[in-house]
RNA sequence: GCCCUCGUGGUGAAAUUGGUAGACACAAAGGACUUAAAAUCCUUGCCCUUUUGGGAGUGCCAGUUCGAGUCUGGCCGAGGGCACCA
């Protein structure tokens, strides 16, 4: 027998594949079709562990639903736009293009050699022509829809990236990607309107039943609905200001009104311009939104008006108002009531400035002279010194009875507020797909011509320059729609865009006329199962469901608002980190483990601090490479490692241990192949075992079962059992009569795992093509014996052998002669017996 | 501060959803084979007993139940998300 040669097969196996188009798809509607999507990578260079985690997750559920029988779409494709290739390309004097499709090519090989089993006749690249003009097609769309629009606003600029980033890609007042404070800018942009739909996208979470409820609740705080009502305040002094409106929750507390506090962006702040005083304030609040620490002290700050707001409840009552820092331009309408009492950080701002601290609800185990004293008291309880709303249950009934009485005064009216902002997708920056739009001597924004898409982008530009490259490109600026010369858009879309319909252009990769063909998706959408990062949570997930919300708007002809059925977050792979004498960090193969100390490899007294186990990554030097690992040990052995030890959602801790006896693994059950091959093609078969069967059919219905629950570890120590068992097995008995068709089975629920070593093994026993997955026979579980628990009073004190199906008397009957049992009922009366068939007997004895 | 998730051996984790806790693997210790090492295989894994066996035990405290890792309430701890959202 030759020792497995994982080298040898594997590469036999992918040319298989490939030769035979083993997993080119088409539209066959006898079958039931299964989409399975995992996010397709950035090309950044070489794949990393992120990636062969993700991608072994869906080829695992991939394979499997191909085997029972469905028809599968599992495609691949590039989220090629973006930043690292402009950056690399300017810094290396490169073409982006070609360095986006270098490392397009090295990943995709090797994609490959990890044997995945993808359509590659359907890749798609989202920096291609013929991606890119079906998105601006969209965007014309949507831009005849009015779901995108321009409007000068503040936006979050990246100074280091030199681009507009959405709220959404702003993590901790950082940049998501440059990590740089982001700072406040006015700029003109476009915008997709996403707020439009908050009430359907909160909607749709109700039916997305399979997602993980992380990432909808992540969704539903950061659509933000919150429901109230619109309050107009009286104002009254020195500047022509009349009234200013608020939105507010909690209406039922105006009462305990105390003062009014505005955005420093208000409008009211108009007349404010030449006051040095409150320019010197705004200057200080735009501060406070980017360093860290004035976001953890979280102090209030306020400007002073002479201005006076009125009470709509009580005319009498006048109170002051202020320009403070907590209060958002773009939120509610810029402007806050402030109630001390029963709002922290309002009570944190009166306190500072010494204003009225009113008590309008007591908590219900409190009398009438509760008071608000350290702290605001913003829980349930009953209305008080509140006039006519006295003792009203809040929030519960007063909130809408304060609503209907400012309604019928007219001083207000119920509202809905959503805390969702529309999407800006306006970048400065040259790699991404141009905004088709063109301007003309006004500034009056023409779309361009769907005749004239796509709109492309120039080559061999300077990319030096400073701000937006496309800016600098005069010439390709320079456009003539129907007889006038115009200036085209220069600010590309965010890449975001590109990932929002990248899986329906799967389903109709070769389209030429429009983004998707109708027939196609219909068949294919939505994706059965997604699979990708946590980290996607609200941005691509949320702009996905937009987009197709987007399309589907005042359009007959598309009903998909839910592009992804299912969801699967899978965790991440994490290394322990290493750092030098010098607080450098070191990548795993600079150190090594000496008489049990890890070293550095170069200098063995150089002892390496080892740090906590981390998520990989560049910058921490913790990464394994998987083309090397994939080299050493093999695809099989590395997607055996990669799903054993944790639960896929859940992080994983590389272990070059773990790995090495993923490997091994391999190798034994090869050398039990041979074994077992041996026996069959001897023909040794007299007994007829029936122990076998029993197992195999066991195995069978865990394994699916655990494939059908992503429990994909538990499935890798049902690989093991089934080895320990054969072992055991083919010591005990040498003639064995069904042992080629049980294996048989075995070796296709191990195929989805490790597909090159089943195929091989399969080949080799003369299976040769067509594979279904096994069912387990009900019949054959039945068989033979099974243990039972018996317990005294709810202690197990032995355990019987018997035969399926006893009933409860004879049942009793054995354990009263269980020498472990008898002894327990000396003397003592049976009160009472539960019976579980087949399971369990507990005896409850009177003391 | 608010929201969500999770606490099981030295480690990663299983447990048919209320019925044998620790499957499977990693690491460790002891042993076998070997002149030796590597590789491989076997055994062990809290406390008491020589063994048969018995006791404790799933973060802590209580409760429901014949029976709780699983259900309920309270507490403690870890991780993640959001953060002046009125």
């Amino acid at each position: 027998m030759e020792r497995y040669n994982f080298k040898k097969v594997e590469e036999k196996w992918q040319n298989f594949w490939s030769k035979n188009n083993s997993f080119l798809t088409t539209i066959d509607k006898n079958k039931k079709k299964f989409y399975c999507l995992e996010m397709f990578p950035y090309p950044s260079g070489k794949i990393h562990m992120g990636h062969v985690r993700n991608y072994t997750i869906g080829d695992v559920l991939s394979r499997y639903k191909a085997l029972k029988g469905f028809n599968v779409l599992h495609p691949m494709g590039w989220d090629a736009f973006g930043m690292p290739a402009e950056n690399a390309a300017r810094d290396n004097n490169l073409d982006p293009k070609e360095w986006t499709n270098r490392n397009i090519e090295t990943m995709k090989n090797q994609l490959k050699k990890l044997g995945l089993s993808i359509d590659w006749s359907r890749e798609i690249s989202t920096c291609s022509e013929e991606y890119y003009k079906h998105q601006q097609n969209f965007f014309l769309e949507l831009l005849e829809k009015k779901l995108v629009y321009r409007k000068e606003n503040y936006v979050n600029w990246d100074p280091v990236d030199e681009t507009v980033l959405a709220n959404e890609q702003v993590i901790d007042g950082k940049g998501w990607r440059s990590g740089a404070a982001v700072e406040r800018k006015k700029l003109s942009q476009w915008f997709f309107n996403i707020s439009k739909f908050s009430q359907d996208l909160l909607d749709g979470l109700e039916s997305l039943e399979t997602w993980p409820n992380k990432v909808k609740t992540m969704q539903k705080n950061w659509i933000g609905k919150s429901f109230g009502c619109e309050i107009e305040f009286k104002i009254e002094g020195d500047l022509p200001v009349e009234k200013i409106r608020c939105f507010t929750t909690r209406p039922d507390t105006l009462f305990g009104f105390s003062f009014l506090a505005l955005s420093v962006d208000h409008e009211v702040s108009k007349y404010f311009i030449n006051n040095k005083d409150f320019q010197k304030f705004k200057n200080e609040c735009s501060k406070t939104g980017t360093t860290e620490e004035a976001i953890a002290v979280g102090e209030k700050i306020g400007f002073k008006t002479n201005l006076e707001a009125i009470n709509p409840l009580d005319p009498s009552q006048k109170v002051p108002v202020y320009f403070a820092n907590f209060v958002l331009m773009d939120y509610g309408f810029g402007a806050v009531f402030g109630c001390p009492g029963h709002d922290q950080r309002d009570f944190d701002f009166a306190k500072k400035y010494g204003l009225n601290i009113k008590t309008v609800v007591k908590p219900f185990d409190k009398d009438e002279n509760f008071e608000v004293k350290e702290e605001a008291y913003a829980g349930p309880g009953i209305l008080i010194n509140s006039d006519f709303l006295n003792g009203l249950e809040a929030p519960q009934n007063s909130v809408l009875e304060t609503i209907k009485i400012l309604e019928k005064k007219n001083l207000g009216k119920k509202q809905t507020n959503y805390r969702l902002k529309d999407w800006g997708v306006s970048r400065q920056r040259y790699w991404g797909c141009p905004i088709p739009v063109a301007y003309d001597e006004n500034g009056k924004v023409h779309p361009i011509p769907k005749s004239m898409l796509p709109v492309k982008l120039p080559e061999n530009i300077d990319l030096k320059v400073k701000g937006n490259p496309l800016d600098s490109q005069k010439k390709w600026k320079e456009i003539i729609i129907e007889g006038k010369k115009m200036t085209r858009e220069t600010d590309t879309l965010d890449t975001f865009v590109c990932s929002s319909w990248y899986y329906l252009r799967f389903c109709s990769p070769n389209e030429k006329h429009y983004g998707f063909n109708k027939e196609e998706i219909d068949y294919w959408m939505p994706v059965d199962q997604y699979i990708g990062g946590v980290e996607h949570a609200i941005l691509h997930l949320l702009y996905s469901r937009f987009f197709m919300r987007a399309i589907d708007y005042r359009n007959e002809n598309f009903q998909i608002k839910e592009p992804f059925q299912s969801l699967f977050t899978q965790g991440m792979v994490c290394h322990e980190t290493y750092k030098d004498e010098d607080n450098n960090w070191l990548s795993p193969d600079e150190v090594e483990k000496v008489n049990g100390k890890i070293v550095k490899k170069i200098d063995e007294n150089k002892i390496v601090k080892v740090g906590p186990s981390e998520s990989m990554s560049k910058s921490k030097k913790n990464v394994v490479d998987p083309e090397f690992i994939i080299k050493n040990y093999g695809a099989d052995a590395v997607r055996l490692f990669i799903l054993s030890d944790s639960p896929p959602e859940k992080d994983i801790q590389w272990s070059e241990q773990g790995m090495v006896s993923s490997y091994k693994f391999v190798q034994k059950l090869w050398i039990l192949h041979n074994e077992i091959k041996n026996i069959i093609f001897k023909n040794k078969y007299e007994k007829d075992d029936k122990k076998i069967e029993k197992f195999v059919n066991q195995m069978i219905s865990k394994i699916t079962l655990n494939l059908e629950k992503f429990n994909y570890n538990v499935i890798i120590a049902n690989m093991y059992e089934t080895y320990n068992f054969l072992i055991n097995y083919l010591k005990e008995e040498k003639s064995l009569k069904n042992l080629k068709d049980n294996y048989y089975k075995i070796l296709i629920c191990f195929l989805p795992i490790i597909p090159h070593f089943a195929s091989e093994c399969l080949e080799d026993i003369g299976f040769q093509n067509e594979y279904n997955w096994p069912k387990h026979d009900e019949k054959a579980l039945e068989e033979g014996k099974v243990s039972i628990v018996v317990q005294i009073n709810g202690k197990k004190r032995s355990i019987l052998n018997t035969k399926k199906g006893l009933g409860e008397a004879e049942i009793l009957d054995y354990s009263k002669k269980d020498k472990n049992i008898f002894k327990y009922l000396d003397n003592k009366k049976i009160v009472k017996i539960i019976f579980i068939k087949d399971k369990l007997i507990n005896i409850l004895l009177n003391e």
